[in-house]
DNA sequence: TAAACAGATGAATAAGTGTTCATATGTTTA
DNA sequence: TAAACATATGAACACTTATTCATCTGTTTA
């Protein structure tokens, strides 16, 4: 049995590494911003819901239908993506038709695909 | 009150557009994997994590150290990151050293502080 | 070899998230 | 203006996920 605390002491730790390393991490609010962005596309809903849109716009009803998902759902999900700014909306009619308001989501696929099929 | 079922009829569907962003979307597969690498990246601890392994290499104790949590709490997220390949490790006398396995994650984090960046 | 230590892991709990159902809003058209 | 329609939204429920605690594994060193 342990004579004391299980937390990491002192000794172990590579001081230089850490300083270093230290400088290179954001602030609180760049780290949330940043991880909220990710949490948003960390949804396989939302990803097919994106993938449509980058090849052009489509009302709600369309994505119901091309997701395979209530029109509910659907909307709830075009929220969040709004909500990120992430997609933008006009209405034409009785229809909305949403698009992809920023290329850098299309990067971001691009590179996400990459690291996936670098792996055997 | 509707007479009808409220999901969408056919009439609202635009086909033509349906049909191109149809062939864009990638397979299930692909899907799961494109989300569930958005998901790992999706977590502020996670996103701290890589922001110090950007840098240079450390040890579990060391990341304890920088993101302010206890070692179980670091060492269950870099599981997660060594099960999605964004880390690797090795180990060195007691220690273990973790560091980044795959550039695109740097690329992935520069394209997303961009997009924060260029909202208002 | 026994103690000390770095790290991993299972279980438990608390917080967060996605879908569905029911209903509300706002536009169109008869 | 009333019905029909496309979309939005609140509440509820099931499911997932992150952290903590306790314990275990494996390496080093005295």
């Amino acid at each position: 049995m342990p004579t004391k605390e299980l937390l990491c002491e002192e000794n172990c730790i590579h001081t230089e590494l850490l300083a270093k390393s230290k400088q290179n991490i954001p602030d609180d609010d760049t780290l949330i911003t940043l991880s909220d962005l990710f949490k948003v596309l960390g949804d396989m809903t939302r990803v097919k819901i994106l993938s449509a849109l980058l090849k052009n716009e489509l009302c709600v009803c369309d994505l119901s239908e091309i997701i395979g998902m209530g029109q509910s759902a659907v909307s709830h999900q075009l929220r969040v993506l709004r909500a990120s700014k992430i997609v933008k909306f006009r209405r034409d009619g009785k229809s909305i038709f949403y698009s992809i308001d920023d290329d850098h989501v299309r990067q971001l696929f691009e590179i996400a695909l990459s690291h996936i099929r670098e792996e055997s």
